[in-house]
DNA sequence: AAGTTAATTGTCAAGTATGATAATTTATAG
DNA sequence: CTATAAATTATCATACTTGACAATTAACTT
């Protein structure tokens, strides 16, 4: 009965519009016109649909959170059962540009979050689970390392890649990318040799 | 003849403020009333005293990279004669509040880097040259090392650095400073490792 | 074909942002 | 005191942003 509702799919068409307008150009500067504009439809649709600017970045919000949920089983389900740490590293420094995003988004609630507690609380919430993440396989492969070395470790190669995906806004930054995995292999074999040390 | 001019004193007053704003709400919200109201001046002398919203990007670019040449030129002469590295570390990642808009702005600017090639081509300048000072004190103090260690060890180092500076703007994170610190450590002690090993 | 539901479009009003210019005030020199 | 140069204030026009509501059109059911 009645003409079929397409909110679902227009909803998800505007939060990927307002997504590469955060991306592009920061919470402040994605506006509703700019958003419709990427979208392809008139400004008066993000409001029937969504909603006015903080239901949309609530929205998006809680999107945001729900893919990296998602993303992280998958990362998880996708590593090996031999060698994870190493796997683990190889994806996150040589996803492809499709996930470019993800990182650039990210920054960008975190920098939107000095204002808004709400969301500084759920990002800082989000920044732990995924550190705590990269700290649960790292425990996984080094069982006998100390709990202050594995800490420091994952938040070393958590900080090291938000930071390298922060500056692709800068375009080629040279070998900066390999260099900074080759970083994060340093930190994890340092737990190897905490280990032999001892 | 005439009135003394205050050019000066108010141009610095209003980068201050645009810096403040820059840092709290990013580039792109950072309006011309946000300024003066954070200024405590009229709009209009804004624009009478160092122009429209390109030029002030133009000036507080060009301040920003003179205060971190002068910075990083400070930081060098306060470092120590012996343990340069691991100084500079406790400079790095234990500095007061005070600093603290220095990287905020840094990754508004970044941000804001993606629609403007000059400025992107500046930052990256900026982040090179960064890495490099690191990069020169690692090599003063293990000048048997890899230069692939040293470049890895520098890049991790920075994007760690940068990193844990901008998740402040999500309140207290726990021990990630700390934890942050002791990765960048580890990182130097993996050059020394690499050394034993050989 | 009529009814119904929702998408889509059009339009309006209020608030904000920017740029520009004219008028006024203020502080100094002579 | 007067001339002068500069700061400051006032005002205007234009464009952008957002929120709200009415009118229309489209798709489906019975």
């Amino acid at each position: 009965m009645g003409r079929p509702s397409v909110k679902a799919q227009r909803s998800s068409e505007i939060l990927d519009a307002f997504e590469t307008c955060v991306a592009r150009y920061g919470v402040e500067g994605a506006t509703l016109e700019r958003i419709a504009a990427e979208a392809g439809l008139a400004r008066a649709l993000i409001r029937h649909h969504v909603g006015n600017r903080d239901d949309l970045l609530k929205a998006l919000t809680r999107r945001f959170l729900a893919q990296s949920e998602r993303h992280q089983q998958d990362l998880l389900d996708y590593l090996p059962e031999g060698d994870r740490v190493l796997s683990l590293i190889d994806l996150l420094f040589d996803h492809s540009q499709s996930d470019q995003n993800f990182v650039l988004v990210a920054e960008a609630l975190i920098a939107a979050a000095g204002e808004r507690p709400e969301l500084a609380a759920q990002l800082a919430d989000w920044v732990h689970s995924f550190i705590a993440l990269i700290a649960a396989e790292l425990r996984r492969e080094y069982d006998a390392a100390a709990a202050d070395a594995i800490d420091a470790v994952a938040a070393g190669i958590a900080g090291i890649y938000f930071n390298v995906d922060s500056l692709t806004t800068l375009g080629d930054m040279g070998g900066l990318r390999q260099a900074s995995k080759q970083a994060a292999l340093r930190l994890v074999r340092s737990i190897e040799l905490d280990h032999e040390s001892r």
